[in-house]
DNA sequence: AAGAATCCCTAGCAAGCTGG
DNA sequence: CCAGCTTGCTAGGGATTCTT
């Protein structure tokens, strides 16, 4: 969003040094090439972008010529750094059967839509944008098939003159010397997606693509669906809605195991909702679980639960790694710690990120780039 | 630098056990 | 007794490490 854009327009302003940064950064993608592009991507999402992109182009692509052929400034157009996902609260979108990689790329180019847009439009993925966003891609060659195999997944929308059955997308174009995708929507999918007002969920793509499994965002959006925050639901109904097989229609062990529990954790700890209680109510003098009462709460801003964090954990081992991420600045005591809760959020209990505006805002240009040079 | 081997995780299935 | 639970297995895929 906003942060990011302003980091890459001070950043066009020195560009030699971006450049020697970035081919730098470039010489080391051998061995452990995607925790170092993981971490630059904490810190600089779009810079991000652009070099996952040169690196599939080839490795020995070098920055100067990336910055020539202008592919800055064509990323930024084509995918852009939107993370609002909205559905229609009437769209059955867990039906899809989708698995992780292709609901997380069907998630990224919906969120290309603006609200004003009247109808859909092609959307130009890269497949560096796929392999950043969606995971990686084992086989370039196999895009055909990944294609197929997407274009291939059908679900039915009960609407009012029958049911349709139809795939997320009506074509995908492969480009031919791009190495990108060229996605369009089904059209009958426009009353979904398209000129949303009222009656719809929405969610961000970031926290959208970092669940790991298959069913987590599903669940995330039932729950963010509930205005009351609440759901009261038959175990018979969530299968029917979640569209899970079989075996865990019959095993409540299973489902719970292996997806609800699973799920929730995953909810609790990377989303903005908070599960505050789970309750599986019983059939009377039966062992079985006839439905579940979640619980959920949307979790305070970023800064009250880094406050919270560093709090509850006075840690030395946290004033280290602040100490040793950020060595100008001295964490000792309550004003060190404060200075980081504004400029810093909490991603888990472990992770911490420095975010875009801290470096931006609270550095000149040059310190950010020393930021760089630390990590490699 | 590329390919092979290994480890780990997720999703799904089913035979056998057990509490009501 | 039997619905539901436990346990264990497998396929498949990704990531990492080892080999060549």
């Amino acid at each position: 969003m906003g942060a990011g854009k302003v980091l890459l327009r001070q950043f066009v302003t020195p560009k030699r040094q971006i450049v020697t940064i970035l081919n730098k950064a470039l010489r080391q993608f051998v061995t452990p090439k995607r925790q170092i592009v993981k971490h630059l991507c904490l810190i600089y999402n779009d810079i991000y972008n652009k070099m996952s992109y040169m690196i599939m182009e080839g490795k020995k692509m070098s920055v100067e010529y990336a910055t020539q052929k202008q592919i800055f400034e064509a990323e930024i157009v084509e995918i852009g750094d939107r993370d609002v996902v909205k559905f229609h609260n009437k769209f059955p979108f867990f039906k899809h059967n989708l698995d992780l990689q292709e609901q997380r790329l069907v998630f990224l180019v919906i969120a290309q839509i603006k609200m004003e847009d009247e109808d859909f439009k092609d959307y130009k993925v890269h497949l560096a944008d796929i392999e950043e966003k969606a995971g990686a891609l084992q086989n370039r060659r196999e895009v055909k098939r990944f294609a197929q195999k997407l274009i291939s997944k059908t679900f039915t929308i009960e609407e009012e003159n029958g049911d349709r059955t139809l795939s997320w997308f009506s074509s995908i174009l492969r480009l031919k010397n791009e190495s990108a995708l060229l996605v369009r929507f089904d059209p009958a999918l426009k009353p979904y997606l398209l000129q949303l007002q009222q009656n719809f969920t929405k969610a961000l793509l970031s926290i959208l693509i970092k669940f790991r499994h298959k069913y987590t965002s599903q669940i995330y959006m039932l729950l963010k669906s509930r205005i009351s925050k609440k759901l009261d639901i038959k175990v018979e109904e969530l299968a029917n809605i979640l569209n899970v097989p079989k075996s865990y229609r019959k095993n409540f062990t299973d489902f719970w195991k292996r997806v609800l529990e699973p799920a929730l954790k995953e909810i609790d700890k990377i989303s903005d909702l908070k599960i505050t209680k789970i309750e599986k109510i019983k059939y009377p003098y039966s062992r079985k679980i006839e439905r579940l009462k979640i619980k959920v709460e949307v979790k305070q801003p970023k800064e009250q639960e880094t406050k919270q964090y560093i709090e509850h954990n006075k840690h030395e081992e946290l004033e280290a790694r602040l100490n040793a991420q950020y060595k100008n600045k001295s964490v000792k005591g309550e004003d060190g710690l404060n200075w980081y809760v504004k400029h810093i959020k909490v991603i888990n209990a472990k992770e911490v990120e420095i975010t875009l505006t801290d470096l931006t805002k609270e550095a000149q240009i040059i310190k950010p780039i020393d930021e760089l040079d630390k990590i490699f």
